[in-house]
RNA sequence: GGGCCUGUAGCUCAGCUGGUCAGAGCGCCACGCUUACACCGUGGAUGUCGGGGGUUCGAGUCCCUCCGGGCCCA
């Protein structure tokens, strides 16, 4: 049984090695043979390819690895697949500087399109310069840039260990993910989840997109404070203080709280604007603010959400004046036109950003002595978009939505819906679902899905053209799902010809995409077959498992149990698992922009794969972990240790002359109290292991195991080297010896595969010396075999063994001499409770302690020794021998 | 302003439902080249468990409050 143990173990090597014969062997394959039942699925999070994979990827990723390890050999067939998120902006903006071009809907496709550039050495062209690509042709330079990217994560995910079916491989923007996102968006459309609607809406000016309320991110932003008169009809002046002036042109109403003593007689009044006399209503709301600046607001269509909430609820007019490009508009409004201010307007704001009209604005209001005192500087927070840098705007568009529960719907409660959903999710740790709880209680919209951009899967609706050229949105052109995936803008819908295209009596393509969570929270119905393969869906969908960090709770969970339940009527999947952060040692997030960043492929390089998993392993879910290159090092040391300590369990069972050797795993051989002892504690770990496995705590799983192994190596290992080591080659072994080396082998089988989901790399090393197959499809021990081999030793006899070999250890130590140096003769005391077993493997302690002579065992009394160091077992007299003679030099 | 998490040895963290829970590893100090391992081994020192109240026979462990960190939502 024992093949080969090599004279030198290393862990260099071992990853590329393993990766290549797990690939050949299959070892992580998905057997779709396997029942529903029968099968773990995992949701696996695809990395944005075109941003860069960090140590946080790496953390999170290992989590879940150990968790799909621990399942597979727990018997579980392991649906495993790997995504790459290719969608949306970052890959937009790469595609446009390494080759030079831009995205124009507008374009007809062209086929066979050679881009002016491949790569630009990292310069960017100037928009002017990019060449114009209709978004067919856009997206296939999308696609051949990304398959590079894919090809580098990969290469880390495989030198990390992860055990995933590199078959099951999905782009979120290939055409399987196109087809089932678009299907599931005429699906929502067919049964009114989906709608349409032409609504205020926050916009980025800068990429000129709608974006949705998860996509927002508050931010400080600094401005001022300006003190504005408007005028009540006897003229006196009613002051309201707005860090937006150049919004007064879209003031539509004045605004306090209810309760506000200071405007109860101007309630149901009208005021005048300044500048531009508009007559607006003084209105109560419980939003207003009482104590904020003057305690009456101006609401504008639109400055902020609040304004649309006033809106919408109080049916003010629209007074737009921002336009898409975050400039006012060109043309005079119509309620300005005529009025005092027109020529304000059409001189110095018209077409003027928002920034410099609020200069002309203020300039105005100071000469016409509408400003009171100076604007008095302040820091608030500000809607952006999460990858803009611009505040949003509030825009009034022509946008589809998908139902989240956020707005109110006859049909159905459905915000009530997910938050029973989210009840029945198991979250790890529980604490995350108030995360799901609160993000979606907060709701105040349902689900933008419209984006304004290229690279993403489009909105799949072409729309008619009446007689006079005009778009009738209401009845969009739907396509059949087998046509799927479509693109609107470069396909004609069936029953038209290209050549209707925009003409009056044709059609027009929606030439928006949809927003890239609306397809990534197809994920868990792309990857398991929805539609496509329904043999496959019925084995593993609904999914087992969705890890994702803590911060895609409100976007990624979120949408993706909406998205279930609109279509399945299902969760997703039974566990959420939610990895925490990676802080730098200043206890900061870790993040590019800080420079903290280490390259993961440089750290699994350095240290290891199995080092660095066990770094991740160490840290909760959940919960956020340090960077710690020390840990790393630990586990290192911890892999080297596995391989050396087996080399060592299992040459005891080689023929020193033929290198070759038997070890049986009976436990029947196993005779000897202490070896009994041994695997008695060993079943215990394997019980606590595998309740923390199940629990989905992984780190308590790796810590137990961990404890446990080095206890193994420091004193069992010791205790029995004398008796594995003894008899003389060729001659028959004596139960003892027999005993002691079939206990280490059935131990190190056992915790080989304990530690396999952490140090995959390392215990398939050692497998590979003296077992067949792969540890990682090795069945996950059980604690009964362990225990009816144990019998009734008592596990407590190891500790006390150790400890008793500890006491003696102390003695040389603090006698400053080799451990080798024998010890004549001691009286040792010991705690009535560790009496008998000491008593029990005396001969054992004898040999590990070196003890020559007599070893007398003494009860301890009361108040001798301290139970904290060597369990109290004191040596209370001793007599050195001489230490041996060091040995020369080599 | 509301919510969640967090503050335990120099560092990174365990300590579940209150009663050997004051722990582990690293680091540190001392010693040891012992044929599994010097990418090692052995032994040792280290803390009013963030502060203050309270409940209890008894509190890192429960309650209140304050302070410090992180995140989410207004």
């Amino acid at each position: 049984m024992v093949r080969e143990v090599p004279d030198k173990v290393s862990t260099d090597g071992l990853e590329e090695r393993f990766d290549e014969r797990w690939s050949a062997e299959g070892t992580y394959a998905f057997d779709r043979s396997a029942t529903r039942e029968q099968v773990y699925s995992i949701d696996t999070p695809p990395p944005t390819v075109s941003g860069s994979l960090h140590v946080g990827h790496v953390f999170s990723y290992t989590h879940t690895d150990t968790v799909a390890r621990f399942w597979r050999m727990r018997g579980k067939e392991v649906f495993y697949p790997m995504g790459w998120d290719d969608n949306g902006l970052p890959t937009e903006r790469r595609v446009q500087n390494y080759f030079g071009v831009r995205c124009d809907p507008s374009l007809p496709y062209v086929e066979g399109f050679e881009p002016p550039h491949q790569g630009t050495d990292g310069k960017n062209v100037k928009p002017a310069d990019q060449v114009p690509v209709s978004r067919r042709n856009f997206i296939e330079l999308c696609e051949r840039l990304t398959t590079d990217d894919e090809r580098q994560f990969e290469a880390l995910w495989r030198r990390l260990g992860l055990s995933v079916d590199w078959a099951q491989n999905y782009q979120t923007i290939d055409a399987t993910s196109r087809a089932a996102s678009q299907r599931a968006f005429l699906r929502n459309l067919a049964r009114g989840e989906a709608y349409q609607a032409e609504a205020p809406g926050l916009w980025d000016v800068t990429f000129q997109t709608a974006v949705a309320q998860a996509e927002l991110e508050a931010r400080e932003y600094p401005g001022f404070y300006h003190r504005v008169a408007f005028h009540r009809p006897d003229g006196s002046p009613l002051h309201i203080e707005t860090t937006r002036p150049e919004l007064i042109p879209a003031v539509v109403a004045l605004i306090a709280h209810p309760d506000d003593e200071r405007y109860q007689d101007l309630f149901g009044t009208t005021v005048t604007s300044p500048l531009f006399g508009v007559e607006v209503p003084v209105l109560a709301h419980p939003a207003a603010a009482m104590d904020k600046g003057a305690g009456i607001a101006m609401c504008c269509t639109f400055g902020d959400l609040t304004d649309v909430q006033w809106w919408r609820e109080l049916q003010l007019a629209t007074r737009s004046v921002i336009q898409r490009d975050g400039r006012l508009s060109r043309e005079t409004p119509a309620w300005i036109a005529d009025g005092p201010g027109e020529d304000l307007y059409t001189q110095e704001l018209a077409g003027k950003t928002a920034f410099s009209a609020r200069t002309a604005v203020v300039d105005a209001l100071r000469a016409s002595g509408d400003l009171d005192g100076e604007p008095v500087k302040t820091q608030r927070m500000t809607n952006f978009y999460e990858k803009g840098d611009k505040p949003l705007e509030i825009v009034t568009s022509r946008q589809w939505y998908i139902r989240n529960g956020g707005r109110d719907w006859s049909e159905r409660n459905l915000k009530a819906e997910l938050l029973a959903r989210g009840k029945e999710l198991d979250f790890h740790p529980d604490f995350m679902r108030v995360r799901y709880e609160n993000w979606v209680n907060g709701l105040n919209g349902d689900w933008l899905i419209s984006r304004q951009r290229f690279f993403g899967v489009a909105v799949p609706l072409w729309y008619p053209l009446d007689d006079a050229g005009e778009v009738d949105h209401d009845h969009p052109i739907v396509p059949s799902e087998a046509e799927l995936p479509i693109d609107p803008t470069s396909q004609a819908p069936a029953g038209y010809d290209e050549a209707q295209r925009g003409q009056p009596g044709g059609f027009v393509g929606d030439a928006d995409v949809m927003d890239t969570w609306a397809t990534s929270s197809l994920s868990p119905l792309i990857v398991s077959g929805w539609e496509r393969d329904p043999d496959l869906f019925d084995r593993v969908y609904p999914m087992d498992l969705r890890p994702q960090g803590q911060d895609i709770i409100r976007t990624w969970l979120f949408s993706t149990v909406v998205r279930s339940h609109l279509e399945k009527d299902v969760l997703p999947w039974k566990h959420a698992a939610i990895s925490g952060w990676i802080l730098d040692p200043d206890r900061k997030k870790m993040s590019k922009s800080k420079g903290n960043v280490v390259t993961p492929m440089d750290l699994l390089v350095e240290h290891g794969a199995d080092a660095v998993r066990y770094w991740a392993a160490a840290a909760r879910l959940g919960t956020d972990a340090a960077f710690e290159v020390g840990q790393m090092k630990i586990g290192r040391r911890l892999a080297i240790k596995v391989l050396n300590a087996s080399k060592f369990a299992l040459t005891f069972g080689v023929d020193p002359e033929t290198g070759t050797g038997e070890i049986v795993l009976d436990p029947a051989r196993v005779t000897v109290d202490l070896d009994r002892a041994m695997l008695a504690g060993l079943a215990t770990v394997v019980e606590q292991a595998t309740e923390a496995f199940e629990a989905y705590d992984h780190t308590r799983a790796l810590e137990v195991t961990e404890t446990y192994f080095w206890t193994f190596c420091d004193d069992y290992l010791e205790l029995v080297k004398d008796r594995a080591y003894a008899g003389a080659a060729g001659a028959e072994l004596a139960d003892e010896t027999v005993s002691a080396r079939t206990a280490l082998a059935l131990a190190l089988d056992v915790m080989l595969r304990l530690l396999a989901p952490f140090l995959p790399f390392a215990t398939e090393e050692v497998w590979s010396w003296w077992r067949t197959g792969s540890v990682h499809r090795a069945a996950w021990p059980s604690a009964e075999p362990l225990r009816s081999a144990a019998g009734d030793a008592d596990p407590a006899q190891l500790a006390g063994a150790g400890h008793a070999l500890a006491a003696l250890r102390k003695i040389k130590s603090e006698a400053k001499v080799s451990m080798r140096t024998p010890v004549l003769e001691a009286t040792m005391a010991v705690p009535a409770t560790l009496l008998a077993g000491v008593r029990g493997a005396l001969d054992d302690v004898k040999g590990a302690g070196r003890v020559t002579g007599p070893l007398e065992l003494v009860e301890a009394t009361e108040g001798q020794g301290n139970t904290d160091v060597q369990g109290g077992i004191v040596v209370t007299a001793s007599e050195l021998g001489e230490p041996p003679a060091r040995k020369p030099k080599a």
